[in-house]
DNA sequence: GTGATAGTTACCCTTATGGCTAAGTATGAT
DNA sequence: ATCATACTTAGCCATAAGGGTAACTATCAC
C-alpha cells in the first residue's frame, strides 16, 4: 500500500475551510450556479472560483458549464474515500479503548487545573 | 445549528497533512512516545512537536508526560465528529442520485474533447 | 449591436504552514 | 555532580492559502 495517499491530503485540506464545507451542504439539493453558491457567503467571485477549484481538484464536486453559467454537482464516492480512512483509524484505535480507559483513569487522579 | 464549526475545521485541518495522518495510524497500538513517532518520518523533533501540537488543538490526540517522555495518546471520538459531518453530506447528496445520473448521461451527450 | 449577466484571469496583499537550526530546560543514570 | 536523553522554546525562511480589485470574455435579452 502507498505510503501516503496524496488524494486524502487534497480532500481533507478542501474540507478544512468553513466557506467550502458551507458550499458543499448547499449541494444537497442537486447542482448549483456558481453565482447561487457565491451569494449566501458574502465573499467575491473570483474568491469563490477559487474555493470551487480546490473543491473540483480534491473531486468534492465535478462542474459543467452551460451556456454562460457553470453548474457545480456534487461527488458522493470522494466523501467514502475520506470516511474509509477515518474508520480505519477508529477500528485502530477502539480496539485499544480497554487500554485508553485505564490511562483516563490515571487523568482523573493528577487533575489539578492549572492557574 | 451552528453556521459551522471551528472544531472540524482545525479536525480536517489536521487531518490534511500526510505526516500528521501517518503519525495517528502509528497510534493504534495505544500511547506512543514522541520521539518514537518522531523516528519513522526523518523531520526533526520541533517540526514533529508542532505536528502534535496541531493534532492535540483537534483534540485527536492527548498526551500526558510521564517522566521526561510526552505520551501522545488518540482520541476515537474526535474521528466521529469529522465521520458525522462526512454522513451528513452523503446521505443529503445520495438522495438526489437520480437526479446525478440524468446529468452525467447530459454530459455523455455533449461529450466533445476540447483541442 | 448594446447592455446586462455570469464567469474568468491576472495580480496584489497578509497571514498561516511546514521545514529548519540553535540554544534552553528537565529528568534519569552513574 | 556530570552527562546523556527527551523534549522545549525561539526565531528564521520559503511557500501556500485566503481575501481583495480591476479588467477581460462570453452569453443572453432587446
Amino acid at each position: 500500500m502507498a505510503k501516503y495517499d496524496p488524494t486524502l491530503s487534497l480532500i481533507f485540506q478542501a474540507l478544512s475551510d468553513p466557506t467550502r464545507r458551507d458550499m458543499l451542504a448547499r449541494l444537497g439539493g442537486g447542482a448549483v450556479a456558481v453565482s447561487d453558491l457565491a451569494r449566501p457567503t458574502g465573499l467575491r467571485l473570483p474568491t469563490i472560483l477559487r474555493h470551487l477549484a480546490v473543491l473540483e481538484e480534491a473531486r468534492l464536486i465535478t462542474t459543467t458549464k452551460q451556456g454562460r453559467t457553470r453548474m457545480c454537482h456534487p461527488v458522493p464516492a470522494t466523501l467514502t474515500l475520506a470516511k474509509s480512512w477515518l474508520d480505519e483509524r477508529r477500528l485502530e484505535w477502539e480496539a485499544r479503548t480497554d487500554r485508553l480507559e485505564a490511562f483516563l483513569e490515571t487523568l482523573e487522579d493528577e487533575n489539578d487545573p492549572e492557574p
